[in-house]
DNA sequence: CAACAAAATCGACTGTCAGTCGAATTTGTT
DNA sequence: AACAAATTCGACTGACAGTCGATTTTGTTG
């Protein structure tokens, strides 16, 4: 009971890796166990499916972001600070400036898009949350504040996540989101510091 | 010049049927060619790879959609009529509802996500156009159009063209474009009736 | 028509890969 | 020691995308 979930852990350690650098449809099960020093049926012991492993993997590395994120909205920091840093949990740190690279690329929108999908089920909530405090501030003025949380994550995974974008979709997103959660003009330029790294087209 | 081209729309449609029916990955060339009653080699005579095909399928299905939409543009209808035709034109007919059923199963995301980019690309210019129009006459009132629209075609993808969504994500949308258009409250309610089919949990 | 070239077709073969399975080994328990 | 449970092994299968040289069909030209 211990010592195979730490071969789980190393096993998923190395597929983390792996998918990252090379794409998930590019490494092979085998190159897994090659690395790993395993057989093909150990493999098969600790994951149903190749595709259940993404999975795993995945679940990993979002659970520790909600886990940053869940901290930042427990502590006593003023509303915009809160959102600021929920943001932050989310977005990939200098040091995994690889991710975001890897994740564009053509061959990972399978990984990309379970990512998405998981990313946005578990930080809705939270940063609903900072945003409903943000309401009771006076900050934002508006209803469905989870609907529209999850529209601005939608907009901002489809507009900056991929490919290219100029300042304009930059400032055009600013623009919506202050409008859609009541913000006052101008107040919302903050989020522009999380975004300027991808595109630079004109 | 002449058999060639029609043997390659003839494989075009067999791989656009089976694709939708059973999705991309589950979809083998040798079923395609089986279909077809021809070899492999005439399958790669005729297409470089499985994916190029997959390509050439989507690229034909947003060219018929475009090329409606492009009518539509050019006539003489007022600019509201304009939008609800151009949208039209890019929805899916009642005849191709399995279409938009196909396109949510998991199995294809790549599909989906080509179209998603493919249909962007060539919708967004005609959108930017009819909108513009209706700046002019006063029904809109906003800068950086193509950005806008951009947003909102990302935005309706998102939130529509996969699992569920509730009325109040419809109402919510509604309520975005109206604002990132410069509309007045209450006059795109119309898009309504482009959505209403898919989720309905609530 | 004969001769030749270009277009189209054929299908056996290769290499890669995910996943299976029954046997063997290690570990823990009584 | 005896037994069971957990873990590991690796040869094997089946499916599939893509290759290649040979062959046939079609079109052209003297």
């Amino acid at each position: 009971m211990k010592k195979g979930e730490k071969r789980r852990q190393e096993l998923l350690q190395i597929a983390y890796r792996l998918f990252l650098s090379q794409g998930y449809e590019n490494t092979s099960v085998d190159q897994i166990i090659e690395e790993a020093g395993i057989a093909k049926g150990t493999y098969y012991y600790y994951f149903q499916s190749k595709e259940q492993m993404l999975e795993a993997v995945i679940g990993r590395m979002i659970e520790e972001e909600a886990e940053a994120a869940r901290g930042v909205l427990a502590s006593e920091l003023p509303v915009a600070q809160k959102l600021v840093g929920i943001i932050a949990s989310v977005r990939p740190n200098q040091d995994e400036q690889p991710i975001e690279e890897a994740l564009k690329r053509p061959e990972n929108v399978l990984m990309h898009n379970k990512i998405r999908s998981q990313l946005l089920e578990a930080i809705v909530p939270l940063l609903s949350e900072a945003v409903e405090e943000g309401v009771r501030c006076g900050l934002f003025a508006c209803n469905h504040i989870p609907e529209r949380v999850r529209m601005l994550l939608i907009l901002s995974s489809g507009l900056f996540d991929e490919g290219e974008f100029s300042r304009a979709d930059v400032d055009v997103f600013i623009d919506a989101a202050e409008k859609l959660l009541g913000a006052a003009p101008g107040t919302m330029g903050f989020i522009g510091q999380f975004i300027r790294q991808g595109g630079a087209e004109k």
